[in-house]
DNA sequence: TCTCAAATCAGAACGATTCCGATTTGGGTT
DNA sequence: AACCCAAATCGGAATCGTTCTGATTTGAGA
């Protein structure tokens, strides 16, 4: 969908959005790390590295619009904490998440179209799956048993 | 598993509870409806008109209590609210939960096992698997628009 | 440059949940 | 039936992620 921060600046400003700093640092820190989820805390500690002066005010009302504008996905984590990631360019699918370094790894598999044959008379609005685990290198690094829930 | 109020009692009290009025109450809320999921809000509601001044403390607690002991099972919805069914009997399996009247109906299948064998490289520690939507009943009654979100 | 809606800020508000210190109570023991 | 004490409860404060508010600043088009 969309592959440089300059694309996204620009269907920003197509919508009717200015384009300030703190949006250029938001934007930024999803297109260098492609595959990673990040929490609002993570965000506003990249922003407030160059603006020290930001309040969540601005990451949540950026985080809002880049939702909106399909630039971002979020996803809740079981921790309470929402998550967001560069949304990705193929259709629907869901994704293997690492609860250590938080990189999601997109797979193909989607059940719902079995489950909906198999229950015709429930009408199925929205579906979630979300599958955590421990990727390659943070499985083999030994401290695995982080579990869900640390920043 | 547990069928009826005093099974459950029973299990509580050997694990070395107390039974409390409240502790009833709130039992009775699951079992009499075996299918439906409640927040701790709608617990709160019912053990309130019997016990006015409960406090949500003891709804939080008691609800802790009975997921630890399997009697209850959470389920986080997309509103941030968690919600609790009575535990069912068989092993692992997920539901399809009506938005509308809160009902959950088992279903057999899990994308799990494939997806695993389809991504050797990633441990698979924990998955979610949440599917909304609208049961036949409510799919027909006109207002079917409610999503997600109330209570 | 001028203008003004959009963006931002600091701090208050919010809603679900948890914690705390003081008080009450279930239920086993005499 | 009275005693005892850990468990349970209460009310209210605290917490945490998120959202709102009212005042101030700023991007960018005229």
């Amino acid at each position: 969908m969309h592959e440089t921060t300059a694309s996204i600046l620009q269907a920003l400003k197509e919508a009717g959005y200015k384009f300030t700093g703190k949006r250029r640092a938001v934007v930024d820190l999803f297109v260098e790390n492609r595959d990673r989820y990040f929490s609002a805390k993570e965000v506003y500690d990249h922003v407030s590295q160059i603006y020290p002066s930001v309040s969540f005010d601005t990451i949540y009302r950026t985080l809002g619009i880049l939702v909106e504008q399909n630039v971002i996905e979020p996803m809740e984590f079981a921790d309470d904490r929402a998550r967001y990631r560069l949304q990705c360019a193929r259709g629907h699918h869901h994704h293997l998440v690492c609860l250590r370094c938080g990189a999601s790894i997109p797979i193909e598999e989607c059940p719902i179209d079995r489950i909906r044959q198999q229950v015709p008379n429930f009408h199925i609005a929205d579906h979630r799956l979300e599958i955590y685990g421990y990727c390659q290198r943070c499985a083999q690094e030994g401290g695995e048993r982080l579990e869900r829930g640390q920043t």
